[in-house]
DNA sequence: GCTTGACCTCAACCAATGTTCAACTTCTAG
DNA sequence: CTAGAAGTTGAACATTGGTTGAGGTCAAGC
């Protein structure tokens, strides 16, 4: 053993720049920046305080989009993700999915209340809320 | 004929306050000075600056909370009620309400379409937008 | 050495949907 | 008539999800 081992963190996965990760996630450089501040996606820096960010970025970038339409916040979308590493097993990735699904499934139930309400043949104004 | 007749609008239908208003449609006083400025309720005006609403204000207000959940904006909610007046028949409330059987429709296929894309087997960060 | 392009930060702005506050005015009941 | 409840306005604030722009830095090629 000659050099020390870093176990921890290989750096030089970090290799995207801002522009990469916006181009192969298909959102502006401009979220890409707001996403990394709310910590959906982790980048390091160069000496030159540039940002770099690693292969899964725009994979995490393209899960939270998915999230959104579903409904969940920003800030939800983080604490989901914050699940998630890069070395995380595939069943990790399976229940971000089933999250994003019951979040989805919620959401169907709810519009299609309101739906049946709306069919119900009551009158529009006595619907509650 | 002793007195002119005002056939065109009866003023004396405008006799809710603010207060009573926000009671009955069950949004906040501010909400309902909002939805004003907004349109989606007229009131008249007393001597004094004080807003009168007609009793089909609250209604109107009940069925705007409706088209909220289904998805509609203020300016969208605003010109579907536009079509309506209090002395609209019975079918016209029909097409706001068919407007958001159609909207809450939509919003369902697109959910379940997204739902569908989560079923897929199709890793997460590969759906599309 | 200089220009060019890509990047940085921070602040301001946008739209939607309201709420809250201050400073007044009006209405209503006793 | 007068006090207090209720109404008025406009501006500022809050939240969510970003975008835009000014002003500054950094690295590479000519």
């Amino acid at each position: 053993m000659t050099a020390p081992v870093r176990v921890t963190k290989d750096e030089s996965v970090f290799t995207m720049t801002v522009r990469d990760v916006a181009d192969q996630s298909g959102v502006a450089e401009s979220a890409v920046r707001f996403y990394e501040r709310h910590g959906l996606v982790e980048a390091a820096r160069t000496r030159g305080n540039q940002r770099r960010f690693a292969p899964d970025a725009p994979c995490r970038i393209k899960v939270a989009r998915v999230a959104q339409r579903v409904g969940l916040t920003v800030r939800e979308i983080g604490a989901v993700l914050s699940e998630v590493t890069p070395d995380s097993t595939p069943d990790v990735w399976a229940r971000v999915g089933d999250r994003l699904v019951a979040e989805a499934r919620e959401r169907i139930r709810r519009l299609q209340e309101t739906l049946d309400d709306l069919g119900s043949g009551q009158r529009l104004c006595e619907i509650d809320d």
